[in-house]
DNA sequence: TGCATCAATCTTGCATACAAGCCTTGTATG
DNA sequence: CATACAAGGCTTGTATGCAAGATTGATGCA
């Protein structure tokens, strides 16, 4: 038996694993389908997603994961900035526990950056700022850091960030080894460093295409010399339907 | 013709103009009856709600206005301290049509104070906050801030907040001053000291007493001298149903 | 061929019906 | 007098049905 929060866990997680592109398209009678429940569940769970800032709907037309504009993206990290950075800067004293915790994630980041599981590596990468709020001790900055790193997580993928895992995870180890050594300045410093670089790696240039695996998809072959006009922007389009090619979204879910 | 936004924005003024006290019972019926609308859309505004923290609900046993413990009234403040003076640290250019809008909000806080609707009063305060945040560029955050206000508001009824308006809208002139004239440190410091004001006025030693009402409507009639043991505590009360004094919050909405 | 119109289909929006659980209250019993 | 227990009402939880709008593809026409 599904709850509608079960739901919205799994399709957040999709997110932050980059299982879930920005601008999928989430039907209400396909997801409640792929759950076994009814469409009443399936709304109920993207309502509440839709309030965190996660989905949006088109009215009459569907449910559509977020893609963010150059400004929202902007807000998106500017916000992490100040919330992250503040907690650091307004924290005390830290409990030993919480080290344990934070080395014990480092450890799993460590081990996702040798495997080849990209999503487990996005989510670890992710998770460890809503982690590391949680340790700092404030469970409402923590849910709300979440819902921000998914919109972080989309915008990357959405302006096709070249952003490095290993410097990342390099990062977070030396973040925690200044807070462990109770320089909260340092820490902060790094903090504010490190959500800079993940900002800077993104091509802010390149305003999403949507049309993108169809264009590469219907590529011509490529001859030599020719620049084949098919490469090139399409015209206009309004509102372009989520090009979601085939619905392998669902098995995104599971 | 409403829409399940409608309510939730209704019900959102309502408590940040502290009509609506905490641990009031909202029922999907008594509100799809106010609304004229059917319990779908109370349902969906309230789920939204219930995402952002302000309202909770107790597996069929209805929908309550949250009453946050001391613990969350804690990471409430703090986030709004961490939010709200790392959004001016960061502030680097404030539009000079940002700080008409201001003045402007200033204006009607002052002249709120001269009148007498307490609510008014609450929700001018209270929007400042994300007035200013809406200002310095960040919409994100300002929507952000909109539930965490919200929160401690509710925090405020709920431990009989002894917090003077007068003194809470002069911070909010020498805040915007500091600002106006450039000098971000000095609006910073003035923040996180009028947040901290507004937090110290909290009587966080007494914990709400559910049956204040009803104690007070039931008391005896006063005879000189004699202390009534109808005051005295009740021995024991376990998760007391809401006391909701005859369903007058309906008008609360109105 | 190019373009406008229109029917078919698919999607969400909203209301309603029914099921299931909790709370209250009335009653009996030690 | 206190406690245990059961019935009934009230509230939410979930599914389903139908309406309305949007998109698509077909058709007719210039």
């Amino acid at each position: 038996m599904v709850s509608s929060t079960d739901i919205a866990q799994r399709i957040i997680e999709a997110v932050l694993a980059q299982r879930l592109a920005p601008g999928t398209r989430l039907g209400e009678q396909s997801l409640s389908l792929l759950f076994d429940c009814s469409r009443t569940l399936v709304r109920e769970a993207l309502v509440r997603l839709a309030a965190r800032g996660i989905v949006t709907v088109s009215s009459r037309r569907g449910w559509y994961v977020v893609q963010p504009s150059h400004d929202e993206a902007r807000e998106a990290f500017e916000a992490r900035r100040v919330i992250e950075t503040g907690l650091i800067r307004s924290t005390r004293q830290v409990d030993k526990d919480a080290f344990k915790r934070l080395r014990q994630h480092l450890r799993q980041e460590q081990a996702a950056l040798k495997g080849d599981d990209i999503g487990q590596r996005s989510y670890l990468l992710g998770d460890f700022h809503v982690c590391l709020a949680e340790c700092l001790g404030n469970q409402l900055l923590a849910d709300t850091l979440r819902d921000f790193t998914a919109r972080t997580t989309l915008i990357a993928m959405l302006y096709q960030s070249s952003h490095d895992a290993v410097q990342s995870c390099q990062d977070h180890v030396d973040i925690v080894a200044a807070l462990e050594r109770g320089d909260t300045d340092t820490a902060e410093r790094l903090m504010e460093a490190h959500i800079g670089q993940v900002q800077a790696a993104l091509r802010l240039g390149t305003p999403s295409d949507p049309l993108a695996d169809l264009r590469q998809a219907l590529a011509p072959v490529r001859e030599a010399g020719t620049t084949s006009i098919a490469t090139a922007k399409p015209r206009n389009v309004k509102r372009p339907r989520s090009p979601a090619p085939g619905d392998t979204y669902l098995g995104a879910l599971l």
